[in-house]
DNA sequence: ATCTTACCTTGGTCAGACCAGAATACATAC
DNA sequence: GTATGTATTCTGGTCTGACCAAGGTAAGAT
């Protein structure tokens, strides 16, 4: 069996133990001879056969599970699962947990795959999607003197655009992103009690991009949305430097 | 001390034992109290101060280190790492190990992170970028009638774009997603030798991404970087169908 | 045929031990 | 006084064998 010839190999391969038994498992897992729904040998069983005690091979075997590659379950046993994004929001959070200065970088990856999805939402959006668009849509009107339902309502239609685009990556990229801005700065929606003219900044430029999706025009969608975050910056700005409304009339 | 506090907490705190510690330390991580360079004390002490046994301590370690949050050195101690973006690599290539049908998706991804970047290029790049941006479109030249080291130079190209963005975001993602991509298709390429004219295009295409990028026009930047995009695609869509330059002169 | 119950399996954890090499302290030689 | 070499300590890396609790299962009772 090529099982076999694998393991022998793995033992007089170079490396600590862990990292034999890790690079084993990972290479099982990406050849695919170890697939999602597949429930692993017992630990015991699994550990003689790599020639490891127990405790090394749960290492790997938690090692891969932060990553979402596997599953352990309690007096069950250890399975394999579909790579689930979310671990990528783990990784995220730590990555750009001390500064937070990069908060505005992370920003222009999200207006990145935005833009980029919307594009694909005017070109894939189904009537299901309208539907979803419309009621997110409804939503940001009803909320907008609430800043927390409020800010919930918007990032859910943009959520919404991404999930139009029907691209996997950029939605898993797309909600890890949000994460982080989300848990960066959660009271930045705050400044809507000091410009007033953002409540019609806020619905118009939605409301906008939801016609160029619906209109099945990508461009006129891309330039919208990149519109909206910039004049989303700008109130940001004026906010930052103390600016109001009255002064702001130009 | 708070530290005390908070183990003292641990201890009666729910969850498996695991769960604890990760959870512990993971908080640590994130409220910046342990921070890049630091020394952990021994996993002896830890383990005791923590109230597990030392192999669920290195359980939790080690899941650390795969997020790339800490690096155990042998024999000399578990140390804070600033996180490194390789992980994502990591993540990404367990991701997307079984299908290879997304990959089209992926590209869909490295279209919107690099037209975001090209954007910030042409604002943002130094005289020294613009060097970096040369050299590769020299490379590209030369290397024209080379499939590997041709497909090398597009991708230096590509990367030299997106570094002169100077969005850390953008670059790491943008790694990350080429890292798959390329490990995906290497031998896209090839078809090169079908296509005389995509020599052309190669070329002249990213001369003209250059010269957006140097003068400073974000908005040009982008359209042409995206029409470079469509036309690669096309150029596979024609191969895939068994077209040829002599057909394809239309 | 259905319900109980005892057993076996499996992950979760612990305690203590040994190894090898890095770090450090210390004693010696120059 | 400095430099070198050696002994000791410290630290991660690993193993062994054991115990627990609860999910699964099959034998036994109803």
């Amino acid at each position: 069996m090529t099982a076999d010839l694998e393991i022998t190999r793995l033992r007089e391969s170079g490396g600590k133990g862990f990292e034999k038994v890790f690079a084993f498992l990972r290479e099982r897992l990406l050849a695919g001879s170890l697939r999602p729904g597949d429930r692993l040998i017992p630990e015991r069983d699994l550990a003689a056969q790599l020639g490891v005690s127990r405790p090394i091979l749960r290492e790997a075997l938690r090692a891969l599970t932060v990553l979402g590659v596997v599953e352990i379950r309690d007096r069950v046993g250890t399975i394999v699962r579909r790579p689930d994004p979310s671990v990528l929001n783990d990784f995220f959070t730590f990555a750009f947990a001390q500064q937070s200065d990069v908060v505005d970088d992370v920003m222009q990856a999200r207006i990145a795959i935005e833009c980029q999805a919307v594009r694909l939402a005017a070109e894939r959006a189904t009537v299901s999607d309208f539907e979803k668009l419309q009621q997110a849509l409804a939503r940001i009107v009803e909320t907008i003197d609430d800043p927390d339902g409020g800010s919930a309502a918007d990032y859910d239609f943009h959520r919404a655009v991404v999930n139009a685009g029907k691209s996997e990556t950029l939605i898993v990229l797309h909600n890890s992103l949000s994460g982080i801005l989300m848990r960066s700065h959660r009271g930045r929606r705050e400044l809507l009690q000091v410009f007033e003219s953002m409540k019609t900044y806020l619905i118009e430029d939605h409301r906008r991009i939801f016609d160029a999706i619906v209109g099945r025009d990508p461009e006129h969608a891309e330039r919208v949305l990149r519109e909206h975050f910039a004049i989303g910056d700008d109130f940001r700005r004026r906010a930052a430097i103390g600016e109001s409304d009255a002064r702001s009339a130009s």
